[in-house]
DNA sequence: CGCCGGCCTTGAATCGTTTTATCGCGGCGG
DNA sequence: CCGCCGCGATAAAACGATTCAAGGCCGGCG
């Protein structure tokens, strides 16, 4: 950054490389190098005087030129599935802090779920020659994946259990418990039908989700097929939760659910507001519980009951564990759980 | 990406270069290059034997080399103020959709509004030769993004209206306009005694947004400064909204406000719900609108009314100015000014 | 038949940095 | 006094792609 604050919008500049810098500080370029990378190694003098000359000079290094030569990039990419998820973002947060502190750059990069851009995202890394990379895959082919470790690049992956470990790192949240923890909220309210509102059962998290709801229903002596009944929908946006509550209430008022459990909280939010329009009341008609527990589901009215995971927790984790890989020689891949956190609110009450 | 599906992984490979493929192929290096950038150059016949080599030998491009030599860099920056933030990640999209299209890979970072951060960010793209950059800025000293223009590197500014042509583009709302709206709303529906729950006037946004709010005032007939009482907070987020439910109540159920207009959804939510908690109803009580029109904004209870500004578009009207100054040698800096909507819901209603 | 021009392709120079082998120098031990 | 060692600094060879001047080939025209 310039020296003086402010200066006057001058012409393009010519830029100023690593030879200019040692010209002026009468030293040899290599010596500017090991300034810049290894400044122990430079008495004390010497290294004063070129790192004088690259303030007044202003200099700032050429990645590309140290990248090519070293075969190292201080940069690592970060593809989440969806940029506008309040999920995702504080994940993002906690990977992007923990890398900053190691000094490295984070390209995050989003997938949108779509298989064809978690490609362009994973080889636009591998051009870049990216250190490494946190991802949180969109399906379960992870042959991609391991194209791109071949080349040298290793990642992390993030909210996806399923990866034996030997084929990389992973960070996870026990989706099981959280939907048995939910389960067993429910169900000591005295709720006895209940609905599981599903995004794509291509997505692992909602079948584990439903497996511990199942579960708490079978811990209970409930029979869980009986018991729960499952509505899927093809998204996990509040518009797919909105649009679900006719399937939701199906059967009319005598076979309404006591309780939905929600796979995350943009379906519950979609659902609250479809259910107020009806004028079903929440908790009073039906008690609904989501999943993820985003900054607003303690914002809206009623506060929704949710399973809240340690999002900010789960990047930073995933970043040090990528860090851990690329820095440390004895690296073996571990897998991280995290458990998750029922928060009850307003959205769920006992059954009248 | 790897022709056959699913290799067993083996060991780490040795990374193809352009000269290998050229072998394969049997022709020079310098003709790979060019299929690769300037395929019309190339006879059908040889492009073609080069594309088949590229295939096999599975070759993927080093940007190393690539930027270090041609100078270019095909990736642009992105920073943001807050990627926690909706309305952030909501243009966020916008811009990468535009720039995908282009095929620019967007760099996106987090200044977390923090003056030091967008630095960093900065000097990241300084040294990556970045293409562009567009930027929301933390504040309004430009001084480090003319530093960068010096350095060659062009952006266009989002959401700050205060740039003066010659300096570069800029893509901004008119917040006056929205404030202008929120107040004949408000006034509209028979409110007389104002709260503006304020932002940072730091942020020009606030100040503008005020502004209106004081003009549709002025224009009703009524004194702005007894008309409308200002409450400011440090931050824009939920909690800070939530906390300023005492100021904007004191004084009393006589001189309290009949309707609040905020200067983001953020703080209005907040809002809400510490309303909510003292039992005063929205908008039996007090109609509260909010700016932005976040997604959130249309789930809670009530729905938010709300002031909407065209998120997306802005993010790829961004871009596109980008685009423009990057590819057109007659470029001229332009600015681009949206307007916004109000988006009615139930959170405002007529005076009791 | 010779020359010219257009189309492809080539070879070599080049971008800015890191790295490695080498060198000069002064001090220390033998 | 000599040789050796180690510290600091240097020069030159990479890294992988792009670019550009130059050359080869072919067909057409004079």
């Amino acid at each position: 950054m310039p020296a003086t604050t402010s200066q006057p919008p001058s012409g393009p500049r010519r830029p100023v490389g690593i030879g200019e810098v040692a010209a002026r500080a009468g030293v040899s370029p290599g010596t500017v190098s090991n300034v810049l990378n290894r400044p122990e190694r430079v008495a004390e003098a010497t290294r004063r005087r070129v790192q004088e000359a690259i303030r007044e000079l202003d200099y700032v290094r050429n990645s590309s030129g140290s990248s090519l030569r070293s075969g190292r990039s201080d940069s690592v990419g970060l593809i989440v599935l969806d940029v506008t998820n309040p999920f995702f973002t504080e994940v993002a947060r906690g990977v992007e802090d923990e890398a900053v502190e190691a000094g490295l750059a984070v390209i995050l990069l989003n997938s949108a779920e779509r298989p064809d851009r978690q490609r362009r995202s994973l080889r636009l890394l591998a051009e870049q020659r990216a250190a490494g990379a946190v991802v949180m895959p969109v399906d379960d082919d992870l042959s991609d994946l391991h194209w791109l470790r071949q080349r040298g690049i290793s990642w992390v992956l993030l909210d996806r259990g399923d990866v034996a470990a030997q084929e990389g790192c992973g960070v996870s949240v026990d989706n099981h418990a959280g939907g048995l923890a939910a389960g067993r909220h429910l169900i000591s309210l005295g709720h006895e039908r209940l609905t599981f509102l599903s995004g794509p059962f291509a997505i692992e998290q909602c079948r584990d989700r439903l497996a511990g709801l199942r579960a708490a229903c079978a811990e209970a002596g409930l029979e869980p097929d009986a018991a729960v009944r499952v509505v899927e929908r093809p998204q996990l946006n509040a518009r797919a939760g909105a649009e679900a509550v006719e399937a939701v209430l199906a059967g009319g008022p005598r076979r309404r659910p006591q309780a939905v459990f929600c796979a995350n909280d943009q379906l519950a939010l979609g659902l609250l507001k479809s259910l107020g329009r009806r004028g079903i009341r929440t908790p009073d008609d039906i008690s609904v519980v989501g999943y993820d527990d985003i900054d607003v589901a303690s914002l809206v009215h009623p506060g929704l009951t949710s399973v809240a995971q340690p999002k900010y927790e789960m990047g930073r984790a995933a970043m040090r564990l990528l860090l851990s890989e690329l820095n440390d020689p004895g690296h073996r891949h571990e897998r991280l759980r995290f458990e998750p956190t029922l928060v009850v609110r307003d959205s769920t009450s006992a059954r009248r």
